[in-house]
DNA sequence: CTTGATGTGCAACCAAACATTGCAGGAGGA
DNA sequence: TCCTCCTGCAATGTTTGGTTGCACATCAAG
């Protein structure tokens, strides 16, 4: 067992969940099977290079990845590997829970120890 | 029900445990139940100023508190909020882990008309 | 009370990341 | 061909994470 709880965690693959744009841009790839830079940009706030660039992002950590189709680009999920990003949140949300749920246990303790 | 998951999501709570210096502080923090700056820059690769700066951040999505003892500055987590952030990612991950399970299902289901 | 060590806070500065505007080029349809 | 639409590249601005340097406050000796 590690002190740091998020030492086992790939900060790449974080970043790029982390950012607000990039999830709602996972979110409509996967509302709409799929997306190109144009037609994410128009549901989201930003420009369409914007997007482009949040694109290449989620491409580098092989949460997306592109096919050729015509004229245009379109992009679609990895669902393996935004299961694996799933997984990491996870992880790091039960670990914090069970230091919480630790902590409120020695808590108690001490309160008994005081009071008995 | 929203087609955008993270709509419901508060991008400042997320984008505070999205740094993971931020993430590795709120670890010590709770590993020895709180600390100052000096001391968690200690078991940090970045400057006490750098800290200083992330306890602000983390303080001001109320992750923490501050409390003043003799000549320095101790922090300590606030576990309702901390409970809060799991919440959160919990959230997005099961939402992402639902649309991946429905869109196998609807897969599976075109696979089986065509077929049959 | 003065000295020194330690803890904090503020300001200037640097680099990387998110986002913008502007323009050039490639692929399809009238 | 001409027009449209989608993509890609370059220059720029702004925010954020990080650094260095210095000033100020507090505690413990002497």
């Amino acid at each position: 067992m590690s002190t740091t709880v998020t030492a086992v965690i790939d900060d790449e693959l974080w970043s790029a969940i982390g950012d607000p744009t990039r999830r709602r841009m996972l979110d409509l790839l996967l509302a709409e099977g799929g997306g190109t830079a144009t037609s994410l940009s128009e549901h989201l706030p930003v420009t369409r290079q914007a997007i482009a660039k949040h694109l290449a992002v989620l491409d580098r950590v092989h949460l997306v990845h592109p096919s050729a189709e015509g004229r245009e680009k379109r992009y679609r999920v990895d669902d393996a590997q935004l299961g694996r990003a799933v997984a990491q949140l996870n992880s790091v949300g039960t670990a914090w829970d069970g230091r919480l749920q630790r902590i409120r246990k020695i808590a108690e303790a001490i309160q008994r120890s005081q009071n008995g």
